[in-house]
RNA sequence: GAGCCGCUAGCUCAGUAGGUAGAGCAUCUGACUUUUAAUCAGAUGGUCGUUGGUUCGACUCCAACGCGGCUCACCA
């Protein structure tokens, strides 16, 4: 496909040399037995006169990313998993043969040397080659050296790219991997089991969204990616499990921006007799520690701005925050006709059919969540639009639900799971003529859920932590496509 | 879905009141055994996102389309 551009042309010939010469340029016997790092943790300290009585020989592999050349010797530095290191090849110490293979050397081709540790004139840790081996021919040259690849549409599309030249996206995706782990490690250390429930579901529940839609032909049956893994994991608690939690992919049919990509990874759990209130203690305390691991303190800046992490964080019900970022008043927010009216002037379209408490919480989209940078958890949900969760024991207009905020967007979601099968099944049914009413996004009848509520869920807390913002706020990332190695884009344009 | 911006060599970018394109790096040839974006001399490389229109002539002006980015809308 690229056999028109001049530089694969004379990538490919360097390859045809050498096989001509009986050299394959894509070897696989060469044993790589070192990594770059091993080298720098047990020779990083010695000295010169050191170094030049050391005569262990190491065996890296890794992909040339430079080279000085300079007639009957050279520079490289090579790159493997763990780092650089600089590779001197002296046509004296490679000897004939493995000089002029190193002459066909391109930027990009994968090398494996085998060499002695000593220290350059300038002091730089270096390898001096002994030999040479050219395990892998690239026939496509890399981005440029000094800038880079900037391009974000092809760092996105040719991600391996991206990682070969850009170390800051590796390092990116290495700490996602740590927090992660760091995760799992604290759930686990919280008696919660690891499971797995099921990504294509008859009946896409647990959340409010458009799902995708496809079709199992021998069974015959239309199946939805899931939106949500909740329905399932009470399940679990139902059958006695009590604890479990998943980290996996959600898929929601829906737009497309710098906080949403259509498959995203969240975090659900669980927790048989525990409290929407005890979530909201253990989520401080899992986030602060995964600050404390991962950035080693509580100092987190976010796009140029400090995220004050430290606990307690702030607890606000909605209308206490929409009060708190608004000019309006407990009497605007009382009566379903003055909300209306507060919610037109504030610009948000009103729907005729819509609920009380569906507003509310549009007002507070609107007015209070872009407000809030440090972490807060916001109560006081309505009931309206929490069809999963326990009605508050005093209230039964709100709900047992918190919601957490930081840098002006949600991060979780949480709340005492509503046991109760009939209330549940009339929560089913409210939904149910939502839907009707033209709801696209309200929830379906799941009779199986009700069955096994009807066989007692114990009191139990679920939440759910979206993984990609959580890496998002942790790595400084603007966008989600920066902590998501192949982000959702169109198809590439052919020409 | 709407608005704004972008698309020029492999990469990063210039460019012209419309006269058919330039730099650095990379590449190729030559010199060089301690460089760090090595250096020096020379050379190659482009259907200027696509398609159409205006024009004697379009990379440049106009339109449509494609892909990407940002903002807004929907959402987590």
């Amino acid at each position: 496909m690229e056999d028109g551009n001049e530089l694969v042309a004379q990538r490919r010939a360097k390859a045809a040399e050498m096989r001509a010469e009986g050299i394959n340029p894509f070897a696989n016997d060469f044993r790589v037995l070192h990594t770059t790092e091993e080298i720098f943790s047990a020779h990083g300290e010695e000295d010169a006169a050191a170094l030049e009585e050391c005569h262990t020989e190491y065996a890296l592999g890794g992909r040339v990313m430079a080279r000085r050349d300079f007639g009957k010797a050279a520079f490289l530095q090579i790159k493997d998993r763990k780092g650089r290191i600089q590779v001197f090849v002296a046509k004296n110490l490679v000897g004939e043969k493995d000089f002029s293979l190193y002459r066909k050397l391109d930027i990009g081709d994968i090398i494996g040397v085998r060499g002695t540790p000593f220290r350059t004139k300038t002091g730089e840790l270096s390898i001096q080659a002994l030999s040479l081996r050219l395990l892998t021919k690239a026939f496509l040259p890399l981005p440029e050296k000094w800038h880079g690849l900037t391009d974000v549409e092809t760092r996105y599309r040719q991600r391996y790219l991206d990682l070969m030249v850009n170390p800051d996206v590796a390092e990116i995706f290495r700490k996602r991997n740590r927090v992660i782990t760091c995760i799992r490690d604290f759930m686990t250390r919280h008696d919660f089991l690891e499971v797995e429930t099921p990504m294509m579901q008859p009946l896409a529940g647990g959340a409010t969204a458009r799902p995708f839609v496809t079709y199992h032909n021998t069974l015959k049956m239309e199946l939805f990616l899931r939106i949500a893994p909740e329905l399932y994991l009470k399940r679990l608690v139902v059958g006695g499990l009590e604890r479990v939690f998943e980290i996996n992919r959600n898929f929601r049919n829906e737009g497309i921006s710098v906080q949403h990509n259509p498959e995203f990874t969240m975090m659900e759990f669980y927790q048989a007799y525990a409290t929407y209130e005890d979530l909201m203690d253990f989520t401080e305390n899992m986030i602060c520690k995964l600050v404390a691991e991962l950035q080693g303190g509580r100092e987190l800046t976010y796009n140029g701005r400090p995220v004050n992490v430290t606990p307690p964080w702030k607890r606000l019900s909605l209308r206490e925050a929409i009060l708190l970022h608004s000019d309006l008043s407990e009497a605007d927010l009382a009566d379903p006709e003055r909300t209306r009216q507060a919610a037109r002037r504030l610009g948000i379209e009103v729907d005729s059919r819509i609920s009380h408490g569906k507003l509310l919480t549009e007002i507070f989209d609107t007015v209070a969540e872009p407000q809030l940078w440090d972490p807060t958890f916001i109560t006081g949900y309505p009931t309206e639009v929490s069809p999963l969760s326990r009605k508050n024991d005093q209230n039964p207009d709100i709900v047992d639900r918190f919601e957490l905020f930081v840098v002006g967007r949600e991060l979780a979601n949480g709340f005492s799971e509503l046991n109760d099968p009939d209330d549940q099944e009339q929560r089913f049914l409210q939904q149910l003529a939502e839907k009707e009413a033209g709801d696209e996004e309200a929830h379906g009848m799941d009779e199986d859920y009700i069955r096994a509520l009807q066989q007692g869920l114990p009191p139990t807390a679920g939440e759910g932590i979206g993984i990609d913002r959580l890496v998002m706020l942790l790595t400084d990332s603007a966008s989600i496509r920066d902590v998501i190695l192949f982000p959702q884009l169109r198809k590439e344009a052919k020409d």
